[in-house]
DNA sequence: TTTAATTAACGGTACGACCAGCAGACCAAT
DNA sequence: ATTGGTCTGCTGGTCGTACCGTTAATTAAA
């Protein structure tokens, strides 16, 4: 019959009204924000509710503060779903396996919509990449080269979704490696092997062929997940 | 050779030790915080550093102001991602099926680990609600009904970064249905059908034949993307 | 005992002040 | 002409006090 009254706080009211301006592009990356002062004074707020604001806005990704300058419009990549993918997972008591779970299935598909989408330009990065790997010598360099494969074929996937999501859950995965400090060690005759896969899959992707695409790309986790499992 | 100076802003060092708290156990949920002026004192900072910590923890959605009562930990439901998720989707233009895509990636792949994993108790629950589906005369609560199938099967996979994410992704679904107030009609033929296949997933998973399982959900997603072309 | 008024505590907001860091202008010394 | 010092004005970061409205607990009145 009736409905609660919703106070809206402040900090919100003017977070929407930022929010939307970055939405609608009128705020782009880069640009100044006006001086806290002055946005309080247009606003007809106190600084306090504004810097809320601004401190949330932080949060979310979408703003940076560098004292002594301003705050500036953030480029917003990926790294929002982190923080919140990050808490959730500690919250959970997640396990690597649940992290690996995950990044296989979106990574197995995301391969097979690769090869159905992916641009003359990025396959042409991706055999690239493939070569460099093939003379990297330096393991650290090869660890680098591989992120960069499993993110250029998410992005050819061309559903931006599937590139945060995946690209969070990665990111995770990085950290939980550090973390545990459980270096995956990989010897010689696995790096061949890791080579090898990691053409099967860009192979696949030039043929268009979207079964075989998934299957080296599932042969690839096989591999990683029993590289684990061996530690 | 040198390393940068560091300034970490009393807001994240709170921060910190807040959600250490949060994470180590000693705030549990519904636990209510210190007042902020005891805070302030507590820390030796002052009160508008507390706040804007808070601020950022409620942004988080580990924190809960209520006003004349206090900061209570709060249940943090997979609600985090949501909103950084939708940022990224308005910020890259996203369309509909970027989030069909990635759902029925994930919805899939989650049906097939549910139909090896799930437990007997959950097995049951899922049989009396396509019972209940099946008896239902209430469009509405016939939704309400698919939408716990779907849960409750991401659920019997038992790792939760799969049902925070495909959650998220779902609640951005509904959302975004919402606001480009595209209804999906279902006829009464349709109906019956999804209900069909509804069936033809739960009888899957009781069989533990996985590949089926997936082979069902795939229809079931099938069946939702031939509706909403025809819309 | 029940009810109504009072009070104390809390978060929300405001204002004013000071600090530290940055940037640009200007100047002096090399 | 380049370097380093100095000054100045702006910025965000922090602080303390004060007041408001809401809430819950307490007390006084019925």
């Amino acid at each position: 019959m009736f409905n609660p009254i919703k106070s809206e706080k402040i900090y919100q009211q003017i977070n929407k009204q930022i929010q939307d301006l970055i939405l609608s592009g009128e705020l782009k990356n880069g640009d100044k924000l006006p001086g806290e002062r002055q946005l309080a004074e247009t606003f007809n707020v106190s600084r306090t509710s504004i810097r809320e604001s601004i401190r949330s806005l932080e949060i979310m990704g979408l703003i940076e503060s560098r004292p002594g300058e301003g705050n500036f419009i953030k480029d917003s990549d990926s790294t929002i779903m982190l923080e919140p993918l990050s808490i959730m997972f500690k919250l959970n008591n997640g396990t690597f396996n649940d992290i690996l779970e995950i990044r296989i299935i979106l990574e197995v598909e995301a391969a097979g919509l690769a090869a159905q989408r992916i641009s003359s330009e990025d396959l042409e990065k991706l055999k690239s990449l493939i070569k460099d790997l093939e003379y990297s010598k330096n393991e650290e360099h090869s660890v680098e080269i591989d992120k960069e494969i499993h993110y250029l074929i998410a992005h050819a996937t061309g559903n931006f979704l599937i590139i945060t999501v995946l690209d969070a859950i990665s990111s995770l995965m990085t950290n939980f490696i550090t973390d545990a400090r459980k270096i995956i060690v990989k010897n010689i005759n696995e790096q061949g092997r890791l080579l090898k896969i990691h053409k099967d899959v860009v192979e696949a992707i030039c043929n268009k062929d979207v079964e075989e695409t998934k299957n080296a790309m599932q042969r690839h986790f096989d591999s990683v997940t029993e590289s684990i499992e061996n530690v």
